[in-house]
DNA sequence: ATAATTATTGAAATCGATTTCAAAGAATAA
DNA sequence: TTATTCTTTGAAATCGATTTCAATAATTAT
């Protein structure tokens, strides 16, 4: 009972020509009279073809396909992202296959295989917090598919690279936070072998040096996203006799937990304690107080990143110089969160 | 500069057999001797073999892909489904195509075109705001491609539907504001045309009319999905000489538009004002008075709906009793903003 | 030893498009 | 009229896998 699907080959017979003919009058191939495209095509849709990507791709080489890696679909930064690279995607007429390796390095590498079987003609990625190695990325380049790096890059391995200003942008929070006379400044970070949070810390590093503050040592958190060791590290960081009078966090959900425990001990937010994230969550303007924060620009991320395959690399276009990494500048956002009333 | 993609013949030849042999061998035919197997897949590896699912996919006329068409990919809600079908979809090898359709019609029938272009298997979808025809879902089972409808679903088309039960516990939640006194429940809806508000709303209904509450017929407003939409209803009901004491929201975006009316006019919530929304976002129960609504159990819904794929279209096992609709539990969770210091 | 059966192996067709190469037809120039 | 150019058209090869069908080799039964 299954119909056959309709192929190019049941067109030309009732069209009374050649497959190759009706291919290229499909494709708007200029050899083909304008007449016989619009018969054609108008006699395609009646007979209600589709062409079949499979076929195409397969003899093309191509297939209009981009993959995208991302550690969690459902991370509010992730999924902005990846609507910024839907968007500009669908307007380039590619397809998105998607696929998340829950921050484990091994199911990152089988998401790659999964890709370059699909035969996708570049890979955008953000790297899983276990990743350490490039060997699995460095295989995609072996297959001759293009490669794109964004957010959290492997240091292993050069080519393009989209990312935000997470240096100076840190620099930038931790002089606001010094402006308001915040001096004891702790730092609750990521795992530093992934760029994003290196570079976090060493704006914050920056800023403190330049401001000549003393910090203990035990101020500086690294690796520190998972919600029970913020809990163990501010709890007792608190807890000191001289405890830090404001948190730079590497995201807001770190702040979210330090704002609820500053409250279970009876610390004022901001007055005795300047709490500042990073991420712009959603909820982070809601709560209250509310939570100053970086924002990323994510949906701008997910257009620049597919806009850079489109311009940069697939038409290498005269109007856009060729270059490999690009920057995005992110936006400092001051709520109450870090806004003591002295002002 | 370009090396040529190894292909099974390159391995074929290496390895001084036919390519079918080799095909069997790496595809676990029984036909084949367990020595070769070996022998062929550690060729394979060694040589970077790397099968080309395009070509598998043109003969075999399966792809081993699903698509899938939100509105955005970026709702949570969404971006929680979607994660929950992929971690089913990369389980059983099946890769996925993701489309948003922005809420468009228009835009959600290209998207239908591409997934059909590309030859996928089946078809999850949640349909767009402005979607009120079936042409396109119908266009997707002529090509004999499965179609799954999961939460905002079409009226016209039959077929598999995965939902949440939006019915009885839009029911429970108004019985639960009677309960806590409230008696002038308002409802903030959506479009009635898709079946997620209207059977929203009718659970509503049936609550008022068991408890014989009368309420205004102006006390009911549809289609507010937006946020100007509801700032201007809730201004206009709450400014009544006899407002309503509570809101009953499809959504915790209204319930949010409406906490900060209600804070702006001095109304108190919950003592004043009750409400309850849809959805659970995760601001919901951060921000201060914590909202009370209903969780949809999305990521459930997304390792569900592949399942149905899965376990019932496309290995139609014994254990699995072959159904239509499948109906998902939601969770009423009661917050702040429901409940009235009386208890 | 021969027939019957089973286990291995491979040649070639196939999926549905694109594209090369060449032929045929039409139009123009000599 | 013939030679030349340009346009229109199609046969067949191609992409890389899978699969059918048949042939060969190895084993077992008679």
């Amino acid at each position: 009972m299954t119909k056959k699907r309709v192929t190019i080959y049941h067109l030309a017979e009732e069209l009374g020509m050649s497959v190759s003919y009706v291919s290229r009058a499909l494709n708007n191939h200029p050899l083909v009279n304008q007449k016989i495209k619009d018969r054609v095509k108008k006699r395609a849709t009646e007979l209600n073809y589709k062409p079949n990507a499979n076929a195409a791709n397969l003899r093309q080489g191509s297939s209009r396909t981009i993959g995208v890696v991302v550690p969690q679909i459902n991370y509010s930064f992730f999924s902005d992202v990846i609507s910024g690279i839907e968007e500009v995607c669908s307007q380039n007429n590619h397809t998105l296959i998607i696929c998340q390796s829950h921050d484990s390095y091994k199911q990152e590498c089988l998401a790659v295989e999964t890709l370059i079987h699909n035969n996708v003609d570049c890979v955008f990625i953000s790297v899983a917090a276990e990743t350490q190695s490039a060997t699995h990325l460095e295989e995609i380049k072996k297959h001759d598919i293009e490669l794109i790096q964004f957010d959290r890059c492997v240091d292993q391995l050069d080519g393009y690279k989209v990312l935000n200003d997470n240096e100076s942008a840190s620099f930038e929070v931790v002089e606001k936070l010094i402006e308001q006379g915040y001096k004891r400044i702790a730092f609750i970070g990521g795992p530093v072998h992934l760029n994003v949070f290196r570079d976090r810390k060493e704006g914050y590093l920056r800023a403190i040096k330049k401001h000549g503050l003393s910090i203990p040592y035990n101020f500086i958190i690294d690796n520190a996203l998972s919600n029970q060791t913020v809990v163990e590290a501010a709890t007792e960081l608190l807890s000191l006799e001289e405890p830090p009078d404001a948190f730079f966090n590497v995201s807001d959900h770190q702040s979210l937990t330090i704002l609820k425990i500053a409250k279970s001990m009876g610390i004022e937010v901001p007055q005795q304690l300047g709490i500042f994230g990073f991420a712009n969550e959603i909820f982070s303007g809601m709560i209250s107080p509310s939570l100053s924060s970086v924002d990323q620009k994510s949906k701008l991320m997910g257009n620049k990143t597919a806009n850079f395959y489109f311009n940069h690399i697939l038409n290498k276009r005269e109007e856009f110089p060729s270059l490999s990494k690009e920057i995005i500048k992110t936006e400092i956002i001051v709520r109450e969160s870090s806004k003591r009333n002295n002002s």
